[in-house]
DNA sequence: ATTGCTTCCTGAGCGC
DNA sequence: TGCGCTCAGGAAGCAA
């Protein structure tokens, strides 16, 4: 499931092969895939211009002034094809380049979407989201003041994108993992001295996981269809026995499965 | 304002 | 081999 990590590295691929290119056409191959602006008339998609990432969401910029916001969701891959006659098992929308060249939207489950829009149409759901991980002003002061009203377990707000931008199950539960915070304590509970290994050891996580082309459990694939290493260092999620040697716990929380260590992460706050 | 439940969807893995 | 069940989960929409 692609989080922060593994949009960044699809993004670095993108701006490595597609930058530039001009797009021919834009191709739904499952409907509901493209979402378009409504009222919006496209005369030609133009060239692409940037390749940014906010939160999870990917956003190519065109030089007609248009967006593509994309986001993966749970098994979305954007894959490069030089082919123009290939194509892969789940391809939902595929963009194709003038120079008999694409890239595959490939998604198992369907959850993603290609949003176009004008440039200067401003998406709600990226205008709520909370700030960066790896900017400077990701710090223990803003955390302390966006939990202090939030008594729902630290896992859950985590998780909240308009928190933080960008955290998904993975990485929170390596995170807190290494913070040696239990996921279950409410959020306003934890102290300044605990929210500041919580901070720390994002930032470490997101550049380590950058650093390895982010992890692939299943689908995650990079734009070149080749996997994460992040994978090979993970110390929770998904993981029977800890590294301390005790049964590593596995819950729900708000639906979703959480993995920790009772004994490395202690209920304190 | 905050929280948690449900929904979307397909494939893998499991027991029988 | 194949059937039915559970699980994986990001975020929107909704009710409380």
């Amino acid at each position: 499931m692609p989080e922060l990590p593994e949009v960044q590295t699809i993004i670095n691929g993108l701006n490595r092969i597609v930058i530039a290119k001009t797009i021919s056409s834009i191709i739904e191959k499952r409907q509901g895939t493209l979402v378009f602006e409504k009222g919006l008339k496209i005369c030609e998609f133009g060239k692409i211009k940037s390749i940014e990432r906010r939160g999870k969401y990917i956003i190519i910029k065109t030089s007609k002034d248009l967006k593509l916001i994309v986001h993966l969701r749970m098994t979305g891959k954007l894959i490069f094809e030089k082919d123009l006659n290939n194509t892969s098992s789940h391809s939902r929308a595929e963009i194709i380049f003038s120079d008999k060249t694409k890239l595959i939207f490939d998604d198992v489950r369907t959850f993603g979407k290609i949003q176009i829009v004008n440039s200067n149409e401003i998406i709600n759901a990226l205008q709520k989201l909370g700030i960066e991980p790896l900017s400077d002003e990701f710090n223990a002061e803003y955390l302390k003041n966006k939990l202090k009203n939030r008594k729902a377990p630290i896992k859950n707000v985590l998780l909240d994108q308009t928190v933080i931008a960008g955290l998904g199950n993975i990485y929170v539960a390596e995170i807190l993992f290494r913070a040696k915070i239990h996921p279950a304590i409410p959020a306003n509970k934890i102290e300044t001295v605990s929210l500041k290994r919580i901070v720390l050891e994002t930032k470490n996580v997101m550049q380590e996981a950058i650093k390895h082309n982010g992890t692939t459990i299943s689908d995650y694939r990079s734009v070149e269809d080749k996997t994460g290493e992040f994978q090979n260092f993970l110390k929770v999620y998904s993981k029977k026995i800890c590294e301390c040697g005790v049964e590593i716990q596995k819950i729900k929380q708000a639906g979703r499965s959480t993995y920790f260590c009772h004994k490395c992460q202690n209920y304190e706050t």
